[in-house]
DNA sequence: AGCACGCCGACT
DNA sequence: GTCGGCGTGCTC
């Protein structure tokens, strides 16, 4: 399938394989006409006829003869050079096997957005003005009224919305057999395209005598030293300067032509010249493992084991340095929200010179695509990014860097749900590149992987100028009431720590896990919360839009004064949101300044970095935060953070809950106590006992993996076996229920061990999904779990073959992260 | 995914 | 009788 063939002596037939966006499992055989032969390559893109459509396909591989009947050929190619190497492609192949998705699905989602031709059917009305037009249903004429006002014809989604009165498909096709109506296949262009700009230079062959006045000859002058210059680039030279180049134009001397332009996610900056940081010893044993696995060429994974504020940053750029220094590409992987502008600056201060390519989902379609090919040709050789840069097409790869490895964010739970930190590790195998898995609190798999020896360990134990970690208190808050006996959102311990961090000129951190943890309404008569008419979550209260809100569809409605389900008029409150804390917090610091970071309030463009650079320079004193906050800033101003109930993370339906928390309890720690000052941590829950919980407040992550490890252990769950979770919907709750069923029968069935004793892959479910309904769709679960991996996915794959029907949905989760 | 084809219930 | 719903199968 990826087979080489000899550039000069093209064959007398040739085939090619091309990936299509649409679920089919395999690619699709198409012959390549005699004027194309010479520029069909793997990973360049191709038009091809579909059906009676035209699509945009990949080709993954070049054969000298059709291994299919009725081929057709190709239509167009329509790249000068090819979006990935074969190298890259195996990768991609890999990535979308294992995860069950189809390549041609994949490789549409991995390239930058927008670039595809499509075609569009649209409905042309023929212009037949005999007949008799009169003898029509009603709602046929209105459709040709409509056709016949658009000579360029409609689309059926836009024909659609412009008659709102039901389906217009058979009155269409009517339309389409009486012949008065035809269809035609028009392409749309794509959104995304190579940006040009005009391009003066110096004719060839120009007169030599030609009379020249001063403005002209300067230009003549600029052009001679530059060879050819951009228009913009001679307008800030020469400021308005389009009558000088069309005079030179006339007179022959100069010539226009057209060249691309790359569009940059990085603006150059002012730089500092770059202070030199001293390492401190781990720092060098660990830089010093790392040149070592580097120059040996050879796959080498590793697990950064470094504490909060351990100087690990500086670890990864001596690695970087190294790559670029000897002429290879390196990849920069970090969380979701981890890359901040700062983190971007600090490499750019860092890699001054060097190139570098920003790839996440803030930036725009143009810049990603120039990007994505400037790194493909090797312009650029330093990437950095979210998940979705594990696939940047760097060429000689040597080094994969994955921040913060244990983070959740490089799971993707939609579409091809990969994650970037395993794929990390795959390419680099494949690439013979070394990949350094960095966290303070890493993954259990990573630790157990060091344990089989798969990863090297390398660690920081120490915290740079041996600044001590925070102290940690835990509040029991079953014994914290009010007043009236309420429960209550502030502790005594909390409120008072906060009196003094602000009294002292200090700032704080609270912490709020919103998820399940939100304010909504309950009716104590009928004993309901008040919950979402399409998915069985209860909605949540915004107070400034006076109404519920569903954290699923967005549904809403305006705040009941009555209970819709008894009428009972005495609808309470519960839970606290960000929202409420913040309100409860003024009530209490009037004077203090707080901000709120959660997804609220972070919509918008820029609104993150806004928040947190406000909060650095402290015009806030308070930072009140979801998930977000949590994740690697410096401040060095902040003495107190508080963590409102470490409970909500604990009590997700979700065998990795215990580690959650830990994870976030000891990241959330660690934001304290990055200056001088000793900083204070005080975690507010209602299992003062629990091991995750103990464990953050020691600072014990070792501690913490043995008992964890441990309990993994005992129920065989990963890292001591893997699991793949079938995601099961339907509209129809009964049908999709038999159908579930049926599949769970059959699930146990194949998984039998053929020679008796327990079954290869172990069945749990079906089961109803955590939430059992989303945007209408009733939705199951059916978990596989195994040690034996091909077992496992032999098992997955034969259920989604078999399962699968129009009615039930079936989505495959490898590796799921969350069983929401 | 999108499109065509074919099989059954509710209307003139 | 047929219109139109949806379920099934195919696309090189």
């Amino acid at each position: 399938m990826f087979q080489r063939r000899n550039p000069r002596t093209f064959p007398l037939l040739m085939y090619v394989k091309i990936a299509i966006n649409i679920p089919a499992d395999s690619p699709f055989t198409y012959s390549v006409p005699d004027p194309l032969r010479g520029c069909a390559d793997v990973g360049k893109r191709a038009l091809v006829p579909f059906g009676s459509r035209r699509l945009t396909g990949y080709i993954v591989g070049v054969l000298d003869g059709p291994d299919v009947d009725n081929v057709r050929d190709i239509l167009e190619i329509l790249d000068t050079d090819p979006l990935f190497s074969s190298d890259d492609l195996a990768f991609y192949s890999w990535a979308a096997s294992y995860y069950h998705y189809p390549l041609g699905k994949a490789l549409h989602e991995i390239l930058p957005g927008g670039i595809n031709l499509t075609s569009d059917r649209r409905y042309v009305a023929l212009d037949v003005s005999a007949t008799p037009l009169n003898s029509l249903p009603e709602r046929q004429k209105n459709i040709l009224e409509r056709l016949k006002a658009s000579p360029k014809g409609m689309s059926l989604s836009r024909l659609q919305s412009l008659l709102a009165n039901g389906p217009i498909r058979k009155d269409l096709s009517a339309l389409v057999s009486a012949n008065l109506v035809t269809t035609l296949e028009c392409l749309k262009s794509p959104d995304v395209r190579k940006k040009t700009e005009q391009l003066v230079s110096l004719a060839v062959g120009r007169p030599s005598n030609a009379r020249l006045s001063e403005r002209q000859k300067e230009i003549v002058a600029y052009l001679e030293r530059k060879g050819a210059a951009g228009v913009d680039e001679l307008r800030a030279c020469f400021g308005s300067h389009s009558p000088v180049v069309r005079q030179l134009l006339k007179k022959g001397v100069v010539a226009l032509s057209h060249r691309e332009v790359y569009r940059s996610s990085t603006e150059p900056r002012e730089m500092r010249p770059d202070r030199q940081i001293q390492l401190n010893d781990d720092q060098v044993a660990a830089v010093n493992a790392l040149k070592a696995g580097l120059t040996r060429k050879k796959f080498l994974s590793c697990l950064l084991h470094g504490v909060t504020g351990s100087g690990k940053t500086e670890v990864y750029f001596s690695a970087m340095d190294h790559v670029l220094a000897t002429g290879g590409g390196a990849l920069y992987l970090v969380p979701e929200i981890g890359l901040t502008p700062q983190l971007l600056h600090r490499v750019q201060q860092r890699f001054q010179g060097e190139e570098i390519a920003v790839l996440h989902s803030d930036i725009g379609r143009g810049v990603r695509y120039d990007n994505w090919r400037r790194i493909q040709k090797g312009e650029i050789r330093l990437v950095i990014g979210a998940r979705s840069a594990v696939f940047a097409p760097v060429p000689d790869l040597r080094l994969i860097i994955v921040d913060e490895e244990h983070d959740s964010s490089y799971k993707q739970d939609v579409r091809m749900r990969y994650s970037a930190r395993d794929l990390a590790v795959v390419r680099a195998k494949m690439s013979s590149a070394v990949v350094v898995l960095g966290s303070a609190t890493p993954d259990i798999r990573s630790v157990y992987s060091v344990r089989r020896g798969k990863y090297t360990s390398l660690s920081l134990p120490r915290r740079v100028e041996n600044r001590p970690l925070p102290e940690v208190e835990v509040v029991d808050m079953k014994v914290q009431r009010d007043g009236n006996g309420q429960f209550q959102v502030l502790s005594d311990a909390l409120q008072s720590a906060l009196h003094r961090t602000f009294s002292e000129r200090r700032q704080a951190i609270l912490f709020l896990n919103r998820r399940g943890f939100h304010t909504f309404l309950f009716c104590p008569e009928c004993g309901n919360a008040l919950s979402c008419p399409n998915c069985s979550v209860s909605l949540t209260l915004h107070a400034k839009a006076n109404q519920l809100r569903c954290h699923y569809c967005d549904y809403s409605v305006s705040t009941p004064s009555f209970c819709p389900t008894c009428h009972g008029r005495d609808i309470q409150f519960f839970g606290a949101g960000t929202e409420r804390l913040e309100d409860e917090i003024k009530m209490t610091f009037p004077q203090i300044r707080t901000s709120r970071m959660d997804r609220d309030t972070t919509t918008a463009r820029g609104a993150h970095a806004r928040i947190l650079r406000d909060f650095d320079r402290h015009e806030i004193d308070l930072l009140i935060g979801t998930q977000m906050i949590t994740k690697g800033h410096d401040f060095s101003n902040v003495t107190l953070v508080g963590v409102i109930s470490a409970d909500t993370s604990l009590n997700l339906p979700d065998f990795r809950a215990a580690e959650r928390t830990f994870q976030l309890l000891a990241q959330v720690s660690g934001r304290g106590g990055r200056g001088p000052e000793k900083a204070q941590v005080i975690i507010q829950t209602f299992n003062p006992d629990h091991y995750a919980i103990l464990r953050a407040k020691d600072h014990d992550y070792s501690g913490f993996i043995e008992e964890e490890l441990r309990i993994r252990k005992s129920l065989n769950y990963p890292p001591f076996s893997r699991m793949i979770n079938l995601q099961l919907s339907s509209l129809n709750q009964d049908r999709g229920r038999q159908e579930v069923d049926e599949l769970g029968r059959r699930a146990r069935t194949w998984s039998r061990n053929p020679s008796g004793g327990a079954p290869v892959v172990e069945v749990i479910g079906p089961a109803e999904a955590p939430i059992a309904r989303i945007k209408n769709r009733h939705r199951w679960q059916i978990l596989l779990k195994s040690d034996n991996i091909h077992a496992l996915h032999s098992l997955a794959r034969h259920l989604i073959l078999s399962g699968q029907t129009k009615t039930l949905d079936i989505k495959l989760d490898v590796d799921p992260m969350s069983f929401m």
